[in-house]
DNA sequence: CGACCCTATTCCACTAATGGAATATATATG
DNA sequence: CATATATATTCCATTAGTGGAATAGGGTCG
């Protein structure tokens, strides 16, 4: 639901057209929000509709017209209320764990194999969100706290995966398997075998 | 994407009717899945459907009907595919996160509040997926063993949550916040005051 | 005995998100 | 010169997910 208030908070720091929000989509608020630029601009014309922004069409030669956005006071006053009430956590929602749950009846070494994948890509993750976090230093002011803050989760989380990842691969390796299954057959009473 | 495969890994432990498929993500799979019973029900009559999984009506009196379904080899065999194909690992997605990335725009003491909220409720959610992870005891069967790692997912997740948390109610206590703000308003250009 | 929960399913209106095609020009790279 | 990349927006088909009403008889608790 706040795809709406992400784009108004990136507006909320100045004036700026749908390529420039996709723009910081990429590179920073992306990162707690991810949305494709179609989305975006859909998204704009409804806060212009609403009149949560007013848009401005800037003349441009060569390329289309840039429609440069700023916040209303209404658009203000809608992020306050937004702030106000409470957000629902994210879930844990993933493909991998219900795999991981019903591992009888999926391909174990495909598991394996997209263990590592992942554990690649939170390591990388992890690096750029460091990187970005270092950038912003001892945090000075409170919006610099807040990105930090914010980057944190990003970091901790990354990194608790890639932790798990690690375990994981190893729990489940084929000589770590190959232990158990020698002491399951009996009890094992699925409908296969 | 994967509610559908969600639901077919439930069958393929057995055969059930939609309403224990609903009661399972109450339980086990909804930790990594969730689901509201309407979407179960329409999401059966599509497996159905594509004969994923065949259905049989049992005659009841009072009750409606119910319509348990089965696992066909089919399923198993998209269940198989399914397994082999990369998942995408879960985006970070969160209001709160965003609120942070904006919180000049934002209600201070409203964030304070719902983080407070968070640290609650990331702390039940702890305890509940240890809860259910030391009933798996030592896994001693593959299965078991999926379950765990899956669990221990979880466990991680909330727990970092809670730790971050408490930190950043320390971090943006009235007092740590009074200390920034003392230090910055000469470089805070922003467009109010 | 009334309130409420459990079993069991169907249906529907709605919002949100995905993902990519289409269009058009300037500038940079090799 | 050709190719790619950056700028800039519009449109659309599709999937996925939310959330709750409707129906209906059974059992449980006080």
């Amino acid at each position: 639901m706040s795809l709406k208030y992400s784009i108004l908070v990136a507006i909320s720091e100045g004036p700026k057209s749908g390529y420039d929000v996709a723009k910081q989509f990429d590179e920073t608020i992306g990162f707690f929000w991810r949305a494709r630029h179609s989305q975006i601009y859909r998204e704009l014309g409804k806060l212009k509709e609403k009149q949560l922004v007013f848009a401005e069409e800037m003349q441009q030669t060569g390329k289309p017209n840039r429609i440069v956005f700023t916040i209303s006071e209404a658009g203000r006053e809608a992020l306050l209320a937004w702030s106000r009430e409470p957000s629902q956590p994210q879930e844990l929602k993933d493909d991998f764990l219900v795999q991981l749950y019903g591992i009888d009846a999926v391909d174990l070494d495909a598991l394996r194999e997209h263990l590592s994948l992942r554990l690649e890509r939170h390591r990388d993750r992890h690096a750029q969100y460091l990187a970005k976090h270092k950038i912003l230093g001892d945090a000075d002011s409170l919006s610099d706290l807040g990105r930090q803050l914010a980057l944190e989760v990003g970091i901790r989380y990354e990194n608790e995966w890639a932790d798990w990842c690690t375990q994981a691969l190893e729990r489940l390796s084929v000589e770590a398997v190959a232990k158990l299954s020698n002491v399951v057959p009996i009890k094992g009473s699925r409908n296969k075998a």
